[in-house]
Parts: C-alpha cells; sequence; structure tokens
DNA sequence: CGAAGTTTTGAGGACCTTCAAAAGTTGTGG
DNA sequence: CCACAACTTTTGAAGGTCCTCAAAACTTCG
C-alpha cells in the first residue's frame, strides 16, 4: 500500500512535500488504477503529434522531454526523475507538441486520463496538487531559457548539474553534491543548448577549475555554495516551499493570508 | 457586461475559444470583482521576491516576464498581449521568482487570488480553464528554450515574431502577416537571447532577404508560409485547438473518446 | 575480441559579442 | 515651433565563444 519504491508513492510524497493531502485523497490516489511499463534505454514514450491517452508517473530510471528543428537539431527541455508526473501536459492537450523518452532503462506507470480527471474532480485538493505541479515544471521551463540565453556553457552545465542535485537529494535519492546522472555528453549538450563537442571541452575545464567533477555520469561538486555563486543558482524556482493558499481561504474570504509551512 | 474591450471579456474569450463555458460559470467569471490599473511603459507589475496576492489580466498593452541572472544579463521568459492571465502562477505560489513588467503603457485588472481560487472550486470547469491555460504558457516556455537553444538569430527572431503575429491574430487585433508590436530592440533582444546590437543587424539581413520586415515596431510579413518554413514555425504549441477532455468524460467512463471542437 | 558507442583532442571558421561612436528618433520645455 | 536632451538604432572593428569537420582514444558489451 505504501511500498516507497512504487511510482505513485513517489508522486505522493511528491505532492505532500508541499502540502499534505487528507487521508481520503490519499487513498484514492494511491488507488488509481495504472499499467507498469519497463523500457529500455532512449525508447520513445510519448511522440509529437500523438493523441495522448495516459499519463506517465516515472517510478525508476530518468526521462526527457524533447522537440526537434528542421534541420534536425535537437532539444530537450525538461529531465524527469523518480516521482516525477511526467506527462500532466497530456491530461487537458489534444496532440502532443513534443517527445518523451527514456534517458535510460526505465519503469513507468501509466494512468488513463479519465481516471485522473475524475480523481482531480472528486478532490479538488488533487486538483490543485497536480495543476501546482505543472506551475512547478513551467518554473523549471522558464529558468532552462534563462539558463541558455543568458549564461555561458559552463554557467549553463554548472546550473544544469545542481538544479539536477537538488532535486535529486530531494526525492531521497543522493546527496546534492554526489550523485549520478547516467546520461551521455550528448545528451547534456542537447539540454543546454551545446554541441557534445563544446560539452566535452567545458566538463574538462570545469574540472581543471575544481567547481564540478563529471565523470561519465557521476557528478562531484566540492564546495556547494561556490557553485552557486559561479552559476547563479538560487532553487526558488523549484519552489519547494508549499503553495501559497490553502483550503482554508477558499471560503468567501476577503483578502489572502499566508499560510505557515 | 459583455464590453468587448474589458479585460476579463478578453480573457474569457482566449478561455472560450478552446471551450465555450456554461452560462452560470460564463457569468460568475464576469462577476469576478477587480481592481483596474493603468500603468506607463516600463513599469514593475510583480517583482521577483514578492509574494502575490493578485492575479493579473491584461487589458491593453504589452507585458513581459523576465529574470535577471548576477552579472546583470536579462532574460525575457514570455511577452504577453491583451487577454493573456498573466500571473496565474501566482495563485500557488508563495514566491515569486520572477519579474512582470510593462513593456509599453498598459492597463491590467487584478482580481484578489481567494477569489480565484473560489470561483475554479465553485466551477471545474473555469478550474480546468485556468489549469489548461497554465498548460498552454508551460508549452510556449518549452518551445522559447528550443528556439534560443537550437536555433541561430535569424530564425529565432524570425520564430518569435511569427508566434507573435499568429497570437495577436488570434484576439483579433491585426492580421497576423501585419501588426505592432511596439516594443525596442533592446527588449527584442532579450527575448531571443542576443545582443541589441546583433538583433539589430539580423533585422536588416532579414529585410535584406525579404523574409521580415520590423520598422520599428511594426512587423510585416511578406510570405507566411515561407517565413514559416524558414524558421520552423508550426502553431501546434499554442495549443489553439481545445482541450482535449470534457465534461462529458469525467464520469467513471472506462476510456478517452476525443471532443468535437 | 571485435563492434558499436562515447569521449577527447585538433584545427579552422562562423556567429555573436564587446566596445565605441555616429546617426536617427522622440519628447519636453522654452 | 524650434532646441535640446534622452533614448533608440545603425555602423564599424576586433575578438571570443562556440561550431563544424575529422580522427584518435577510450569504454561497453555481446
Amino acid at each position: 500500500m505504501s511500498d516507497p519504491t512504487n511510482g505513485l508513492t513517489l508522486a505522493l510524497a511528491k505532492i505532500e512535500r508541499r502540502r499534505p493531502l487528507s487521508a481520503d485523497a490519499r487513498a484514492a490516489f494511491l488507488a488509481l488504477p495504472f499499467r507498469r511499463r519497463i523500457s529500455k534505454k532512449y525508447v520513445d514514450l510519448v511522440r509529437e503529434g500523438d493523441r495522448p491517452t495516459e499519463c506517465i508517473f516515472l517510478e525508476q530510471g530518468i526521462l526527457n522531454r524533447s522537440k526537434t528543428v528542421p534541420d534536425g537539431g535537437r532539444q530537450i527541455v525538461s529531465l524527469h526523475i523518480p516521482g516525477d508526473m511526467v506527462d500532466l501536459h497530456g491530461i487537458l492537450v489534444q496532440i502532443a507538441d513534443h517527445r518523451v523518452g527514456t534517458e535510460t532503462a526505465a519503469t513507468t506507470l501509466h494512468v488513463a486520463i479519465p481516471h485522473l480527471l475524475a480523481i482531480a474532480e472528486a478532490y479538488p485538493e488533487i486538483g490543485r496538487a497536480l495543476w501546482f505541479d505543472t506551475l512547478v515544471d513551467a518554473a523549471i521551463y522558464r529558468e532552462w531559457t534563462v539558463n541558455i540565453g543568458r549564461r555561458d556553457g559552463r554557467e549553463r552545465l554548472v546550473h544544469l548539474l545542481l538544479e539536477m542535485g537538488y532535486r535529486i537529494e530531494q526525492i531521497g535519492l543522493a546527496p546534492r553534491t554526489n550523485y549520478v546522472l547516467p546520461i551521455s555528453q550528448a545528451d547534456l549538450a542537447d539540454a543546454v543548448g551545446l554541441t557534445q563537442v563544446h560539452t566535452s571541452r567545458v566538463l574538462t575545464a570545469l574540472r581543471n577549475d575544481g567547481i564540478l567533477d563529471w565523470d561519465g555520469g557521476k557528478v562531484s561538486i566540492p564546495d556547494w555554495a561556490a557553485a552557486c555563486g559561479f552559476c547563479g543558482f538560487d532553487p526558488v524556482y523549484l519552489h519547494g516551499e508549499g503553495p501559497r493558499h490553502g483550503p482554508a481561504e477558499l471560503s468567501p474570504a476577503p483578502m489572502a493570508s499566508p499560510v505557515p509551512a
């Protein structure tokens, strides 16, 4: 029921890190019917143009979301770790505007969209939690835009790897200064808008400068604070702090007031 | 009541372009209490670190959303036109991770967050519409990441200006091939991750090649299809098509089926 | 052990930046 | 209505980051 390695449990933990659910809602969430799928490395789960019928909960492994441009270029627009609800986007949208695929071998849980819509409607706190999750995803997209648009190659890579470390520590997988991100330099490059060749050069430069060590996916950050200063990483955009407003203010209240965490 | 230039009416039109609301929901939406604010050019409406208490409906003018990096660089992560609900993000989030400001003189409607949360809860169709709007915003963020990460300067600028033309035509402001975007080249540059100087050069190159003409904010695109081909613009990511699932499927239905537009 | 994939290294070049200054535009006040 | 200040755009020149092409070195895995 509360197997901590179950994908639904992981997603619930992510949700409740922001705001706990009522016992009823929690039970309903964990009772969502799903289909478990085990995929190898580099497999597409959603393709551009698909009409999504289900939603993906990542249980194990790394997924990416990418878009391609006509001349063959590919941009990875997000990376996902266990516990992420990867395609809430598909709930409301008719046509997928991007691809979702595995970055490593992965196991995913697939929930039919009508079930999610129904639970979101039956339990407004769940509806709000899902919405909140998409808002945080949007905040991450914004930060990636900033990363690629206004930082140079070294800053970009450090920023990305600090974000991933932070998120990986949040789910209790590893310390943020020392974790494994089992992806290739080519994929790293596609995530930060550089070429694979230049990514390689930048990584060795970062190693030489002692800012960050990348060894085939093993990331270690000797001085977290210094690395944050180097690339301007500030985790507010990851919004670990919980939603601003709770059910208390939902009544015809006159004005908002902060909710204690 | 249905003054077509009222900000709420514009936002409602945007919502209903995707999926019509019931008469009740529509009336409740238009009855939202608001405060109207008239701002000059280059004024901040939301600052990084603010705790949002209200939500912004853009009635007139252009707004931008931006983030800055420590060395002074600024990245505009979105541009907003009348009818946009600019800061739904602020509904659930405790701390603003970005700035929202006017790009031109603008008039905005400000709705206290509790009212929006209440209406979203009382009318699930409105809750879903707001959520859907944030999903479309997220899709736009993704495309901007692709734009900056995987296209060169000329393609970036054309893509941005095709997107803006498309959106401006959607709200009935002007034809997409011939519209006014009253912003400076410096701000254009901050939106596409280039410098102002290079943006100027790229714009004259595009004019010389007959792809696109920028004359102090007056945009004209002689051959829309050719311009789309040039930069790989495909408006699916703007999701004008309406949400995938309607109330019909919200009952304990077994499987999803498409809803006719 | 060989094949396929990944990373490193090299060399030349393109795109874009930075610094700088001139030219053009807009708005305000005398 | 002109004058002037402030802002915006254009143009020039030099340089750096990053790209492309190419090949060698290293790693992984059947």
